[in-house]
DNA sequence: CGTCACACGGCTAACCGTGTGACGGTGCTTTAGT
């Protein structure tokens, strides 16, 4: 095993700089041969931990990431690194925007061994053509690291089904040791990546969460104004009450031109940023807000992920997002230069519908789990997803997520990329069991907007609410909330000393088991297995009705 | 799932309740023909 002091070597000679106790932490811990999940704030430098144990181990280090536009920052700054031989880092892409003859070049290098990086999604690694040239390459993969890991929780049910077929991918290229990356997830989505991607005896490191120079606020809407008015004369009073260059996040495509243009107005530099635009003008707008030509982005979710803007004065949130994981994620985006900063969510109790929607649509409907299943029972022991599709007229998309609860389940195993195995017939409650993992992911969904609605209504300090939602005591007052502004609460200097997670396991009398997440005079969190997060007054220990396992 | 705009009936003036339909996020994937 490399030692420290030979970790710090090599960052210094790579990177030019010396690292963190978070990044040498995570390293050691992947040197040491441990699964490691490592959920640490943006901008501590969360590549330099694959980059410096990738090249540590001396093998193939694999960088799953979920943008194409991240693959291409990720390889910029790999290709720029001098190994401490002289010779520069060797790393390439695989993914759908090169021409044939360039992807073949780069499936001869990973056949040949002569790369130290690739970098692709989870689609490309599971393909076919990838998992050969892995398969048959001189040089094994030593390292899988999965970039921005709790999309393997948040997009891997629905939207994109290959985050969960990464642990069989993992498998094929011979179990190298994995290593997860993400600077947001709390506890139940820290359980949740670890065990999605079947790490081994994972270590988790957690940083502290707090980013002090963020200020928080809520302001609500006048509700007898329609919503979309209400939001939108709220939201723009509360862009023009502060800082440029600022984001606004909303929740529908029209609300974003709406708000976009209204600001334009009020002689503000505002464009809308959404998946619905062509991908020419995205990156226009992405490329006048970095360069100072455009003081506000009004965006979906489509937009931030990877966007590295360390001046962003403010963000304000047009609505309720679907989660606190969500909402962190975004303001998160606010002051990564230290400077102070603004978030404040524009709250409309109306504006859960969109969340819920999204929400419900998520669902897989019985008749299709019916669907899928009639056709497993009448297929061969073998079957393709193609031809589950057929028999079933259900889309191949879909029938990959029943299958994906099939095999989550048990009762069915992966053959190859694109075909299962049926050892035995069904079990007869098979739809049924099908239909209650449904239920309580529904259960935890729900319980996410519950607990976003939550942060909007509370009369308490911000700060100590969101970081509770992550498992950090935070005692409050931090002072620099709305909340603490209005009752005049200020911080104490020195009182930010009990950073102790929660994490504790309970037991509730109605729902069952769950981790304690943080807990204060009035109330504690408690997110729960079945049913996801619950606030319940502070009693509930003393009383009985909540007990320690 | 829930909001809202709009049409409708009722019954003769203005508008009120009820019914109906539209609408709503995120990205990988990849091909043939100019």
């Amino acid at each position: 095993m490399t030692k420290p002091t030979a970790i710090e070597e090599l960052a210094s000679t790579l990177l030019g700089v010396s690292l963190r106790a978070s990044q040498r932490g995570a390293i050691e811990s992947i040197l040491s041969g441990r699964d490691t999940l490592a959920v640490l704030p943006t901008g501590s430098g969360k590549s330099a931990i694959y980059q410096v144990a990738g090249l540590a181990l001396g093998g193939l280090t694999v960088v799953v990431s979920p943008l194409i536009a991240l693959q291409r920052d990720q390889l910029r700054s790999l290709t720029a690194l001098i190994r401490g031989d002289g010779a520069p880092v060797r790393a390439a892409m695989l993914n759908s925007t090169q021409r044939t003859a360039q992807r073949a070049g780069v499936l001869a290098d990973l056949s040949a061994g002569t790369l130290d990086f690739l970098l692709l999604s989870p689609e490309q690694l599971g393909n076919a053509e990838t998992h050969t040239a892995l398969a048959e390459t001189q040089r094994p993969v030593t390292l899988v690291a999965v970039d921005e890991a709790h999309l393997v929780s948040e997009w891997g049910h629905d939207f994109r089904p290959e985050y969960l077929n990464l642990p069989a991918t993992i498998e094929a290229v011979g179990r190298p040791a994995v290593l997860a990356l993400t600077a947001t997830a709390a506890p139940p989505v820290q359980a949740d990546i670890t065990r999605q991607l079947k790490m081994r005896a994972p270590h988790v490191i957690v940083a502290d969460f707090d980013r002090p120079n963020i200020d928080l606020a809520v302001r609500r809407t006048r509700n007898s104004l329609p919503e979309a008015q209400a939001i939108d004369d709220r939201t723009v009073e509360v862009v023009i009450d502060h800082e440029t260059p600022a984001l606004v996040y909303a929740l529908s495509h029209v609300r974003c031109e709406s708000l976009a243009e209204r600001l334009s107005l009020d002689s503000l530099r505002a464009a809308a940023y959404h998946a619905g635009l062509p991908a020419a003008q995205r990156s226009d707008i992405q490329d006048r807000f970095f360069s100072g030509r455009l003081d506000v982005i009004v965006a979906t979710s489509a937009f931030g992920m990877g966007i590295d803007k360390s001046d962003v004065r403010t963000v304000v949130h047009a609505g309720v997002p679907g989660s606190l994981d969500e909402y962190y994620q975004e303001i998160g985006r606010a002051g990564r230069d230290g400077q102070p900063a603004h978030a404040v969510l524009v709250y409309d109790p109306r504006t859960v519908r969109i969340p819920r929607l999204l929400a419900a649509r998520s669902r897989i409907s019985a008749a299709t789990i019916h669907a899928v299943v009639d056709a497993l029972e009448a297929a061969n022991a073998r079957v393709t997803l193609r031809a589950l599709a057929d028999t079933s007229k259900v889309n191949v998309r879909t029938v990959q997520r029943v299958v994906d609860e099939l095999l989550e389940l048990g009762v069915l195993e992966p053959d190859g990329t694109d075909a299962v195995q049926r050892r035995q017939p069904l079990p007869a409650d098979t739809g049924a069991q099908i239909s209650a993992v449904g239920d309580r992911r529904q259960a935890i969904l729900a319980s996410q907007i519950d607990a976003a609605r939550h942060y909007g209504e509370s009369v308490h300090c911000r700060r100590a609410e969101l970081l509770g939602y992550f498992g950090e005591n935070y005692p409050p007052p931090c002072g620099s909330c709305d909340n603490d502004r209005a009752s005049g609460a200020l911080r104490e200097p020195a009182s930010d000393v009990d950073h102790s997670t929660g994490g504790v396991r309970v037991r509730h009398q109605v729902w069952g088991t769950g981790t304690l997440l943080s807990q204060d005079d009035h109330e504690l969190v408690v997110a729960f297995d079945s049913v996801g997060y619950r606030h319940l007054v502070a009693a509930s220990l003393h009383n009985g009705l909540l007990t320690l396992v």
